[in-house]
This record gives structure tokens, sequence and C-alpha cells, in this order.
DNA sequence: CGGCGGTGGATTATCGATAATCGCGAGTGG
DNA sequence: CCACTCGCGATTATCGATAATCCACCGCCG
């Protein structure tokens, strides 16, 4: 009773990967082979297989009809691009937010702002970035909009919060301090002022992570082997942290049908809460 | 050499499929068995699971684990909300297209919403639809803005302009004209009234459709046997034709690889070039 | 008469094995 | 020396069968 939800391997196996692909077991650009997962996990191919098709619509991987599927390591071009959708994206949430924001929304926002503070004050980038993706996700919430909601998560994987995050030369403060802007331009009930606070939070978030970064993000090598960490330096801490929030990361795209549903009990802050 | 893809048959089950529903040979709401379906196309399930999966990324099917898939009937509150995040998101592209619209791109977008006043016309809604999703695609597409193309492709299916269209009560010429301010801002590159004329297109579509439904979209009786049309009316012409132009629905999401890839030549309006 | 646990049929999830396909490198002919 | 064809190893795609799970029905008990 302990675990609530052992069933569909398949997810499982998705988890253990999506681990994987972020621990930078996988670096981007590396290949991810069905049979030797299975062999790994002690499973069949049919959950890996399975497992690698999700990861797919989430933009994780990529895969390629019988060449399989290899980690997928977006450009830069593609990153900026990402910026520029959700912050169209969240400055429509925030219209559609401030409609329904109900005081007791505030609060917590708020504690995910000083969480974010505290975290890059003490350097520690992986949880900022963790705090700033629920901030955006709550904000996304708030509006009640699935499908908004829908779009957005599907947008989020690409954009990649993390890496702006880690990049050096970024100043992890002002990051989270981007965010304060926002949350008081609600707190005002201004639409046009959460708006533009949004735009420019994103504007500096995208300016700062084009100067950090040259082309290529991941090290796209091309077909490196597999497993292993490529030669040079360590893969630059790869992909999105901003997934996989504690153990559990998956469950994210709606596939838990519309009837109550076990697992997954403590849903990242993404998942909509399923019935209006 | 006829068919240059013969393979992946999984994807010519999806095909099969997507066909079948649009057709409304499966009603929204009704159950798709994979055992039934591989035996009838004579083949096993492995494919048909795959086949439903990715109808599932793309929003067409709903899949509870152990439970199998069934059409997805989205209500009417969520196609609105579709309509809305549209407009947000082709509002940008308008934005992005004016920076690099060239006078080259005008013509055949004045082709297309004179083919829609045609087919409006002479009654032909489905083809109405059919170009009215290429002339909203080749917006998008000028943008060159890949990420926002994968967004809007991920939510046309759930946008279902056809159902709007084919709705009864619905003055399908002036639907077709609405495009028309929207190409002439755009001939006169002025941004705020491109954008101006795309949220009052989405704002009448929107609005026009609120009125013309009731409640639930499809026939969602709950689960109904599966195959054959349910009871009284015929299944009221379901789902999106704005997808499948043509016999290949497929080639949506980009499941071919980045290399150069046979099939899909044609590949319909939302399909970028794949190299920029 | 109504609620409840057990049971069976239907369907999905997983397995292990086989067929199909790809990329590469050796070998051949020009 | 180069272009081209032909296997070969590796990997994916598909198959057929089995295990796991769900749902609805039924009889029993209160």
């Amino acid at each position: 009773m302990t675990q609530i939800t052992r069933d569909v391997l398949s997810d499982k196996v998705e988890d253990h990967l999506l681990q994987a692909i972020l621990s930078g077991r996988y670096p981007p650009g590396s290949r991810i082979v069905e049979s030797r997962v299975a062999r790994e996990l002690g499973v069949s191919q049919a959950p890996v297989r399975e497992a690698l098709r999700d990861l797919e619509a989430l933009g994780i991987v990529e895969i390629t009809a019988f060449r399989g599927a290899s980690v997928r390591s977006p450009s830069k071009a593609e990153l900026l691009e990402a910026y520029g959708v959700r912050a169209e994206l969240e400055s429509y949430g925030a219209r559609l937010a401030l409609a329904r924001l109900s005081d007791a929304d505030l609060e917590p926002l708020q504690s995910l702002i000083d969480a974010m503070r505290r975290a890059a004050t003490r350097g520690d980038t992986h949880e900022e970035a963790l705090v700033d993706g629920e901030f955006h996700a709550r904000l996304i919430e708030i509006t009640g909009n699935r499908t908004l909601g829908r779009v957005w998560r599907y947008l989020v994987p690409v954009a990649r919060t993390y890496i702006t995050l880690a990049a050096p030369g970024v100043d992890a403060i002002a990051a989270a301090d981007l965010h304060q802007p926002i949350l008081d331009a609600l707190r005002m009930r201004d639409p046009d002022l959460a708006v533009a606070a949004i735009r420019r939070h994103f504007e500096i978030a995208g300016s700062s992570f084009d100067a950090a970064f040259s082309e290529s993000v991941g090290s796209a090598t091309g077909s490196q082997g597999d497993g292993a960490s490529v030669d040079g330096h360590p893969p630059m801490e790869p992909i999105a942290h901003v997934l996989a929030r504690g153990g559990r990361g998956g469950a994210w795209h709606g596939r838990g049908g519309p009837s109550g549903e076990a697992g997954s009990r403590a849903r990242d802050a993404t998942g909509w809460k399923r019935d209006t």
C-alpha cells in the first residue's frame, strides 16, 4: 500500500528514461536503443517502445522510423522561438487569470518567488529552475483554461528554462526578481501591467540566454555513441529540469482518463485537476 | 515505384483510423477496440496500438489505461477555449509574418480567400473549411517560426473549424469574408490592424459557433456500442476535416526524421519544409 | 427490496520471437 | 583511385500468445 500505483510498466519506464535523460546519462544527441534499455530494466521492448513514443510527444526525444530514438537537442534558435511563444501564451494567461484571480491565489505565488530567491541566493540553480517552472505553471493553472494549459505544457519541454538559469554568466537572483513585477501587477489587477511584466521577463530571459550560448545548445555532435558522456566537458547538465519535480515525472500529458485515477497524487504544478 | 512509401504499417493504420473517424464511422465518444481493428485490417495489435497512441497525441482520441481508446468529443467550452488560444497565436503570428512577408506571399493568400468564397457560394462547407485551414496555416508558415507552427498545429485538431462552418445557421460567405480584412492589413503592413482583424475573425467565429451549438458537440452519449452510427440522426458529420487534405492525412507531427524522406511529397499546408 | 462481494467475459498491457530495414564496410570492376 | 554493389551486424517493426486488469452481471445476505 506504500505505493499506490504499481501499474503500467510503460509509465515507469518513461519515468526512468526521463530521469536518465535529465541526469545527463543520455546527453542530447545520443541514441537510446530499445533493446538495451529493455534488458537493463528487465522488461520487454514493448513498454520501452511506448515510453519512447510518449517522450517523443513531449518533445524530449526524436524518433525516426527504423532508426530509433535519440535525445533531442534543440537549436538555440528554437529555444528563442519557444520563449517568444511562451511570452504570448502567458500574457494571454495573465489576462485570463485576472478574471478569476482570488486573493488566496496570491500568497502561494509570492511564496514561490521567495523560494526562487532563496534558491538563487544559495546558488541552487536547479531548484530555482524548478520553482520557476512551478510559478509559471501556477499562473496558467489559475486561468482555468485547459486548452491553454495543454499547449503551454506542450511547449515547456522545449523552453527549458533550466538551461537558461544554469548558463554561466546569468544573474540568478535578477532572474528571480523578474517575477516580482508580474505578481505585483496581478495584485493590482492591472492586466496591461501584468502583460508588460511578463513580456519583459521573457525578453530579458531570452536575451541573456542568447548571450550565454553559442549556436547549438546540447553537444549535438550527431550520431555519438550511446550511453556514456561524450569526451570533452561533461555534457552541460542538459535539458529542462523544469520537468520531473521530485521522483515522479510522468502523468504529464493527460493520459489518465476522465474518471478518477490512482497514482500521481501529488501531481506537479502543471497538471490540472481534471474536472472543472 | 508508383507509391514511394509502402512502409511503416502503423502509419497506414493511423491513416485508416483517421479517415474512419473523419468519415463518421467512429462517431465522437465511440470506442475503438484494438483487437477488432487489428482483425479488420489483418494486422496484429501492435501497429494499431501505436496508431492510437499517435492519434492521442494529435488530440483525436482519448486513451485510458486498461480501458482503451475512444474518439474524443470536445465540449463546447473546450472549443471556445481553443478559439481564444488560436486567436492569440495567430495574432502573434501576424506580427512575425509581417517582418518577413514578401509581396509574393500575398497572391496565394488572396487566392485562398477567393476559393473560400467560391466554396461558400456553392454551399460546399467542407471544401471551405479545408481552404480556411490552409489560409491560417499559410499565415503561420510565413512566420518561419517552427515552434509556433508546432504548437499551432497541436491546437488545430481541437479547434475544428469545420464544425463551425458546418453548423447550420452560420453564414458561410460572411465567414469567408472575415479573412479579407486580415489580408488587407497584411498588404498595408499594419500589424495592429492585422491583429485586430484576426481577433475579430475569431471573435465572430467563436460567438456564431457558440450560438449554433448546445452543450456537447459530438453525440457523446457515453459508452455507445462501437462501429455503427448511433440511432437517431446521422452523427452530425463529426470532427475537423481541416485535417486530412486529400487521401493522405498522416505525416503531421514530425515523425519523419530530419533527413530527406519519401512520402507525403505534397505535404499539406501545415507542414514545414524541414530545413530553415 | 437494496447493497455487496464474487465471477466471467472482454479488452488491454506485456512478453518473447521473428521479419523487415538500415548503415556501413568489404570487395569488385572500371 | 573511385564509384558502385552486395552482404553483414545491429536495431526497429510486427507478430502471436499470455498475463493483468476492468466492467457488468448475478446471486446472496441483510
